[in-house]
Formats: structure tokens, C-alpha cells, sequence
DNA sequence: TTATAAACGCAACTCTGTTGCATTTTTTTA
DNA sequence: TAAAAAAATGCAACAGAGTTGCGTTTATAA
């Protein structure tokens, strides 16, 4: 196993070596997606600050954390937007590399990232160039399946 | 190449053979979907009937279609949905299968299946038990890609 | 500490997709 | 093939996710 994730203090680094504000909420919101470590609706994130931040607040943070590398969006099942941390040093401003895939759990909606699952795994595909792959698989974890 | 898709005639006996209305519209749209053979939009499909037909007409024959499996739903990444035909014989009104992977061209916004990405080629993965497979490649197809 | 830039909150808005209901078309049946 | 039943259609109004503008607040840079 790599090393884990960083604590609170490398968040907020994280944040102002991305060139962004290192507001209270914001650094919130990304220790969020450190320690829960799973993807994250808006309505989840709204839910976790008990509607005390406002909703277009936390798109723009969103927006702000893709643009920098740092999140990067999941469609999910039912079409809503899902927002996915990456992970440090694979993503930047100049690009995002999330050739891998994600697990949603029918059930209880938890969402995992499935590293094992690369892009460079599946057959060339002639006369495609791809640049980004998402990847999203449906059925049940560990803990919602019942035989 | 194996065999194409079939003429008009089929298209309606394949209506009926699914419990639906054989309506002018429905035997025009789904040979629509025969005849690009590429997902479509809600919005291409408006454009393609030049607003003469209604959204929620269109909204319901295609919840018919999924429901009786002649369709299936693809997330795209800017969260619309997109509809693709289903093979013959891969989907019934019980259930679809659709382990196959789709890729869209960021430029002119055609939609491909990828019968060749399969979900059996991907790795075990251990504590999930997968149902469903939405695979959604971005990038340029061979008509818009320039080196 | 002040000036500049970024982030925030509110309200109003856009857009995709949905629902209810009256009308029309298709299918069933007798 | 005509009448009855079922399914499909169109309209209008609605719901919810996401966006925009702008004035205010907070963070960063000078």
C-alpha cells in the first residue's frame, strides 16, 4: 500500500499551491473528499454543511477545484454530477489523467474509485483518439450485497 | 461484418413484438436510431423531426423503448442523457445488457459503440458485484482528429 | 494597513426533464 | 368493421439541477 492521504495542513497547502483561496470552507470541503474517500453529489456536500453554505457556493469551489487538478467530475447513474478527488500529482491546471475507473453502490450510493481498472487495459480502439475515460460500473458493495 | 440492420418492416414488427404502438412517430424514430447508428440526443432527435414533435412525446417513446429494451440510456459527459440502440436479441423487456462501452468525439458529438470493450475483460474485482457497465470514452474520432 | 483580488450569498434565471389531463390515434373484441 | 378499451400525443404548468449578475465580505498581496 502507497502512502495515505495527508493531513489537514497539506490540504491547505494543497489548496494555495493550486492558486486558490484557503477560505474555511474550502479547506472544509477538501479535507471532505480526504476523508471520506469516496465520490460526493452536491446534495451530499449541502447535506454534510447542513445547508449552511450556499448552493453556488459550492459549485464554484467545485469548478474552481477541477480547474486546478484537484477534483474531477463522475457521471453517476441518474445523471447527476459527482465529483471524485484526484490523486496528488496525477492531475494539474494543464490536465486531468482519470483513465481509471468508478464503482457506484446501488444501495447506498457510496462510490469507489477502481484504480485497477486503466485505460491502457482495453484493446486499441482503432481510428479513436482517446483522451478521457469514464468509467463507471453499477451493482452492489461488500456490504449491500445479499446473496 | 456480420449482418446489418434490418428495413423498415422489421422496424415496425419489432414494435409490436415489444407491446408498443406501431405510431407513425415511433416507427419513424426508432429507424431514425437504425438508420445513424450512433446515440442520439433529445435535442438531435427534436432537431430531426423539426420541432414537430412534442418533448414529452418524444421523453415517453423512449422510456418505452428502455423499458422494452430496444434502447439503452448513455451518460454523457456533459450530463445529458443519450439514447443507443440495443442489439437484437442482447435485451428484452426483463432485462438489458450492456457491458459494451461507448465513445463520444468532443467535437462533432458522434457516439460509437465499442461492442469490441467488453465487461468480462476487466480485471476481478474483488467485493463488488457488478450489474451494470457505463463505459464512456472522450476524444476525437478519426473525421475530426488533426495531429 | 491599505489596495487588489478572490470568494461568498442572494435572487432571479435557464434548461432539462416530469406530471396531469383532455384529446387523438391505435389496438382489441365482439 | 364498428364499438370499446388501451395506448399515445400535445399542451400547460411544474420540479429540480445548475448558472448568472451583482453587491458584500473575506483573503491575499503590496
Amino acid at each position: 500500500m502507497n502512502s495515505k492521504y495527508k493531513n489537514d495542513l497539506d490540504t491547505e497547502s494543497r489548496l494555495s499551491n493550486s492558486g486558490l483561496s484557503k477560505t474555511v470552507f474550502r479547506v472544509d470541503l477538501l479535507n471532505l473528499f480526504y476523508k471520506s474517500q469516496k465520490s460526493l453529489t452536491i446534495e451530499e456536500i449541502l447535506k454534510h454543511f447542513s445547508d449552511s453554505i450556499n448552493k453556488v457556493t459550492i459549485y464554484r469551489a467545485l469548478e474552481g477545484f477541477e480547474e486546478k487538478g484537484l477534483v474531477h467530475k463522475v457521471p453517476d447513474r441518474n445523471n447527476l454530477i459527482r465529483y471524485s478527488l484526484c490523486k496528488e500529482g496525477q492531475c494539474d491546471i494543464n490536465a486531468h489523467d482519470h483513465h481509471h475507473g468508478h464503482f457506484i453502490c446501488k444501495r447506498c450510493d457510496d462510490t469507489f474509485c477502481l484504480e485497477e481498472i486503466k485505460f491502457a487495459e482495453f484493446p486499441n480502439l482503432k481510428g479513436f483518439y482517446v483522451e478521457e475515460s469514464n468509467i463507471v460500473l453499477h451493482g452492489y458493495c461488500q456490504d449491500c450485497y445479499i446473496d
